[in-house]
DNA sequence: CGGGACTTTGAGCAAATTCAACCATTGTGG
DNA sequence: CCACAATGGTTGAATTTGCTCAAAGTCCCG
């Protein structure tokens, strides 16, 4: 990777340096997701120690973060645009495993190689954490790791119902189920919920609920005509009839 | 198999009593399949005070192990026999989220109330442990936090692979998927592979991989067909082309 | 043995996919 | 500044995979 120094890597990303010299230029004390995300469990001191080891990265929309396979040598907590989560098959079919906002963290794998590969859905802000010395920290920062345990508590439920959506949701079931889980998590982090924004393609919608673009376009159309969404430019959407969507969402 | 000195309660399961005077009847240190579980992380001195507070469950097939939104009093480690996790929608569609064998651990919540459904498909035996307790021990224990929190990434990363089999995979794919997975399970717990023993049934294993019994025995039979595998009685099966199924699986 | 639950097989159907064309938006170079 | 290629999105028609409904076959277990 680059050197440090904040100039702009052969790989376009930019970060501030790990040197604790001049950490206070991003000072997570003035961090304002925090709150959203797994550091708003530590004090002042306990934060100036997890800032010591973590440096700001900036990456454009599509640029790979991670890729599965990969020595897991950083972890990551996005603190601003989208980024996606995939695995392939052999031959190229993809599944999309999550999409993750500002709060939330990503690469736990206490495996050496990372399980998935993770992209940029829009234009990002991450905080990298270098794995060895994070470990290192959680050993001192208790309350640390016990919300790093709550959190892949709450993603594992999160998963289980990713599973029964994918399993045993209609595609419209899907696709509404889709839109009221990403309001909800919109709402949470203080965004819009209401006009909704969707970075993301149909072509990655269509891979994280395990159907077709073709039908995701379809199924929008259909919930448009039925007057339960509208679609506004600039890939927003608007959900019209909010007691239709949970319905349909939760298969009523 | 009942557990001894202990009654029968009013719901039908057998347990040992909490009282740690008795405690040393089902010592941990005994447990002969500990090194597959959490619990393998502590020493003796640590092994003694979980021991402390659990108790031993036997429940016969079929019985609920614990319900989706009650309160998430208990935590469990399976000891012996096949438990599996549901989540329903309200039309009564249901996905199986995951097959517990020996060494498991279930319950695992953050929350109040449990997000999901358990139940035993064989008989099963069971490690409980009272949540408010555990967690006030994992205070004391880091070592077996740490291995929560090495314990619950695994399973995420199981629970990706599951996303692209419900979402990606054909039929075929996911019974293959599904037969190598449960075989590679069933080694790592030292027992037999090859025949494989199925214990849950049909409708079960339709419900985990998203598909309808139907389809689930005729793809079965394909197999068979196929002399990819042979269906023996008593629930098992025989992976007699090893290397076929496995590239089926990968969605080779 | 006999009965009930589970499994397998069959025939027709439907939801979603595939393949193909068309439309909209955007960015680029003439 | 406009033409136009490129990308992403929408719509249509035909196909297919897996589902539904129905019936027959098996396997336990008493």
């Amino acid at each position: 990777m680059s050197a440090s120094g904040s100039g702009r890597s052969a790989d376009g990303e930019r970060r501030t340096p790990a040197d604790p010299s001049i950490a206070h230029i991003h000072p997570c004390s003035a961090c304002d997701i925090r709150q959203l995300s797994v550091c708003n469990v530590l004090d002042a001191p306990e934060l100036q120690r997890l800032a010591e080891i973590v440096s700001t990265v900036t990456l454009p929309a599509h640029r790979t973060v991670l890729h599965e396979g990969d020595p897991a040598d950083h972890l990551y907590n996005v603190t601003g645009g989208c980024v996606k989560l995939y695995k392939l098959l052999p031959d190229g079919r993809r599944q999309i495993t999550g999409f993750l906002f500002a709060g939330d963290f990503l690469g736990l794998a206490l495996e050496d190689r990372y399980a998935y590969s993770a992209e940029a859905v829009s234009d990002v802000t991450l905080c990298r954490f270098p794995r060895r010395r994070l470990e290192r920290l959680l050993d001192d920062l208790p309350k640390l790791e016990k919300r790093l345990l709550g959190n892949a508590s709450n993603e594992l439920a999160a998963a289980q119902d990713q599973m029964i959506l994918l399993g045993r949701k209609t595609a419209r079931e899907k696709i509404s189920s889709f839109l009221v889980n990403l309001a909800a998590r919109a709402e949470r982090r203080g965004q819009p919920a209401d006009p909704l924004a969707l970075p993301m393609s149909r072509t990655d919608i269509a891979d994280y609920l395990g159907l077709t673009t073709e039908t995701v376009s379809r199924t929008f159309t259909q919930l448009k005509t039925r007057r339960v969404i509208t679609l506004l430019p600039g890939g927003m959407v608007a959900l019209t009839d909010r007691l239709a969507i949970e319905d349909l969402a939760s298969g009523g």
